[in-house]
DNA sequence: CTATCGTATACTGTTAACGAAAGTCCGCCT
DNA sequence: AGGCGGACTTTCGTTAACAGTATACGATAG
């Protein structure tokens, strides 16, 4: 595993913990608590406030804070999922023919961690691998050209990610996605992708 | 105006001056550099460059500061375009009925900011004000549910923002699309705002 | 002459302490 | 009861320092 900066994991902790709801909507989150949660200085979790709010999970108020965000409502949900749907097939449509070797290991090593999530049926790890191996293929297809607006709309359906008895089923559908991906065949990539996003 | 914080002043300094097109593609962009012109710590230009590169204006890399982006290219332009609308028509068919008269102040207020704009022929106010009349009318519409995504999208589209001679139609476009918002014409306002897209 | 390695340097990442500004809350006074 | 003032809390911003990492440059070996 490659280190990563103070920044980096002080702010998928605390996503971690707003995606398997730890915070309750509203909760106000304080620098100098978070500081002493992770025994590091206020600077880094400043930052890391400044981006989860960014991504959609805090609220963000001068001279006042953070606040939790809640998840957003059934009907806001299906509007979102039309628009990764489209965003994810407009890359596909654009760059799976030309995705390289390294990406599709990505791909790959982003399917391995969700079947690790699945068996160990963690809601949170499975939301985060789940998202995480959609993003490996809209990176290999397009680059970082829409991951930032996919991620804003992605980040907080997190929060809403189905609990589940068994996610096999969840593994089996992204399993099909790596399968079409690799033989980098559109058609079979976009209906396995509508499949999994239905 | 109410006094903003020195993050938000540098931060909305720079995005001008990236909308302006006054950084080369590819530059790379300092810290100090940057504290020195702006005659503050690195602090808030570390927040700013945070920020601008999550708004996708700027590339960040770890240990390697941050790069100033690309504008997208005129394919990717004509899909963002189409979500972006789909996501203010969304606003507008949820919330256009029931926005308060303070919005529609605040929107007015947008349109006023982009007359002004318009008259002076400056190019990067103009892409500011639009965009604000247009947030504006999101935020009115939808409150912060979907303005996250929205300015992702929108924000790169700036740095291509058409240089014109007279922005008198632009202004125009938009008077229409404010006074089918004051009427609380939801047909009348996708429309309006459909012509303004195009 | 080229390639590789090591070092020197520049820049980012992080910490700590301090002061200033803004917001919140509580008690006091009218 | 309601408005006002002040103490307290918290964020915002600065400074200085140091650690870690990447890049550039130069030396050395082939």
């Amino acid at each position: 595993m490659i280190t990563r900066t103070i920044r980096e994991q002080v702010t998928a902790k605390i996503r971690d913990q707003l995606v398997s709801g730890e915070f309750d909507g509203g909760q106000v989150l304080r620098e100098t608590e978070m500081a002493n949660r992770f025994g590091v200085s206020r600077g880094p979790i400043r930052d890391a406030f400044l981006q989860l709010s960014q991504e959609g999970f805090l609220a963000y108020q001068a001279n006042c804070g953070v606040t939790v965000r809640h998840a957003p409502n059934p009907e806001h949900r299906s509007f979102i999922v039309s628009l990764r749907r489209q965003i994810e097939e407009f890359g596909v449509r654009e760059g799976l023919k030309s995705i390289s070797e390294e990406s599709l290991g990505n791909i790959e090593a982003a399917l391995t961690s969700l079947r690790d999530a699945c068996a160990s049926n963690e809601v949170a790890d499975v939301a985060r691998a789940d998202m995480a191996f959609h993003e490996a293929i809209l990176v290999a297809c397009s680059g970082d050209e829409f991951v930032g607006a996919w991620r804003q709309l992605c980040s907080r359906m997190q929060m809403a990610y189905t609990r589940l008895e068994d996610y096999g089923e969840v593994y089996a559908e992204h399993a099909s996605i790596f399968e079409a991906v690799r033989q980098r065949d559109v058609g079979a990539t976009l209906h396995a992708i509508t499949q999994n996003l239905r």
